[in-house]
RNA sequence: GGAGGGGUUCCCGAGCGGUCAAAGGGAGCAGACUGUAAAUCUGCCGGCCACGCCUUCGGAGGUUCGAAUCCUCCCCCCUCCA
């Protein structure tokens, strides 16, 4: 953070950029103000963001944020990237319906390291903080927890949805649950934050923050919250947890199938999220849509590309278009294709055993269950016996379902 | 501290001495249909060269020809009272 005086775009020209997509915002007043002062002082906000790094992935849910954040930074000002090695002792009990499992220290490390490499394929690294929050809430010790604790009562953490809902559900709530949103409060404390953003899950979080920081002599940080992102199923949120996740460091291959693979309702719904088209944009494309005017298909391979040129470049980006289009549409074999090499031998291999042996199916009773449902081809033929044996020599080439696809060259 | 309810296969949830590898739903996988869409329909959904055997119903013992189901102890959760 240098001393050196920023220019920064007028505050109205700022906030209009800074309210798209924004679902929670309190209060735009208080931030407006904020903007011109910082616009008078040449002093850039410092916008706070938490990741709690126990699933250590980012995907395209996380994004949508994180492209919020690149706004605030590409206006000038300062996101502050708080890792959440301290809470995430705790266990953040938002959106969740059970308490967590804590990590250990070293996973929690681990995990922040990919976190924050992954993170700046987004963010831009020169406007960026990182800040690991057991800095000041470690040495906050007992009491200092205590007295934390003390400014907040257990009606008002009662009022929180997750918490509500366990609670009335039998479902158990551990004492330490409490302390997340406070531990979390503390840190917009600790870092004087003037904005803190995070996705409407958090709101209650963000909320206790902006509440506790007048105790401590500070100004209410502004807060704002970006809508959370459906996860491939269309139906629940975008988590690694759930397996409905498109992760930023999937191949290129994998993000553009697993787009390609979402409804048309959904697409509609990222576009408006994860694109520069907003809402308006992502209803104009429906209607041109609904109009006949282009294939539904074609704008999710838009999408589709969009998406994988974002993380791996144009050329990544046009070779999945291509690698789609071979295999899927044209059901033609994908240009690579793994081989294994496995010991020639005079008896025959029963296939169910190869299929577990290649990690094509889970366990002989599941290769047994594929071959019975008609999912598996042997040089493009379909197997229809699961007690069908094959010569150990040669090369084979075996699909599994639409999507695995192996050559095994025995020798 | 007292009284009561409960822990079942990935998740929810039935079962409450044999007919239980355990209903039903969800998720997942495969097939059909398609735009690899989605929706829908069908099948599968513990393991094992397998019409039989093995391992599962919080944990450890026990009763019984036979237990997820009964008994004992332990662990964990919830509710109400204090």
């Amino acid at each position: 953070m240098s001393a050196e005086r920023r220019e920064f775009p007028p505050a109205d020209e700022q906030l209009r950029v800074l309210r798209r997509g924004v679902v929670d915002l309190i209060s735009e007043d208080e931030l407006r103000q904020k903007l011109e002062r910082s616009r008078d002082d040449g002093r850039p906000l410092s916008v706070k963001v938490g990741f709690d790094p126990t699933a250590p992935d980012i995907h395209l849910g996380h994004t949508v944020l994180m492209r919020k954040m690149r706004q605030f930074q590409d206006l000038g000002h300062q996101v502050v990237y708080v890792i959440g090695d301290f809470t995430a002792a705790i266990g953040d009990p938002s959106g969740r319906s059970k308490t967590r499992p804590p990590l250990t220290r070293e996973q929690i490390l681990a995990n922040a390291e990919t976190y924050t490499r992954q993170a700046f394929m987004t963010l831009d690294r020169e406007r960026a903080v990182t800040r690991f929050n057991s800095e000041w809430l470690s040495p906050l010790g007992a009491e200092g927890m205590i007295k934390l604790a003390a400014k907040y009562t257990v009606a008002r953490m009662l009022e929180r949805r997750d918490f509500r809902e366990r609670f009335d559900g039998g479902v158990p709530i551990s004492v330490h649950e409490l302390l997340y949103p406070l531990a979390q409060a503390y840190d917009s404390v600790a870092l004087a934050a003037d904005v803190e953003l995070g996705g409407t899950d958090q709101l209650f979080n963000l909320n206790v923050g902006r509440e506790i920081m007048p105790d401590y002599g500070l100004a209410p940080q502004v807060i704002m919250t970006v809508p959370l992102l459906e996860g491939t199923d269309g139906s629940d949120k975008m988590s690694k947890s759930l397996g409905n996740y498109v992760g930023v460091t999937d191949a290129p291959n994998e993000i553009f199938g697993k787009v390609m693979s979402i409804s048309d309702t959904l697409m509609w719904r990222w576009y408006e999220l994860l694109t520069d088209e907003g809402a308006e944009g992502a209803r104009a494309l429906r209607e041109v849509a609904e109009r006949g005017e282009r294939h539904p298909r074609d704008l999710k391979v838009d999408l589709a590309r969009l998406l994988v040129a974002r993380f791996h470049g144009d050329a990544a980006a046009d070779e999945a278009v291509t690698h789609f289009e071979q295999v899927f549409a044209r059901k033609e074999l994908p240009d690579e294709i793994a081989t294994v090499t496995l010991p020639a031998a005079d008896e025959p291999v029963w296939l169910p055993a190869l299929l577990k042996e290649t990690g094509l199916a889970a366990s002989t009773s599941a290769a047994r269950r594929l071959i019975q449902g008609g999912g598996v081809k042997l040089d493009g033929e379909k197997v229809v016996s699961e007690e069908a044996s094959i010569p150990a020599r040669g090369e084979l080439l075996i699909q599994v379902g639409k999507r695995h696809f192996l050559r095994v060259r025995f020798g």
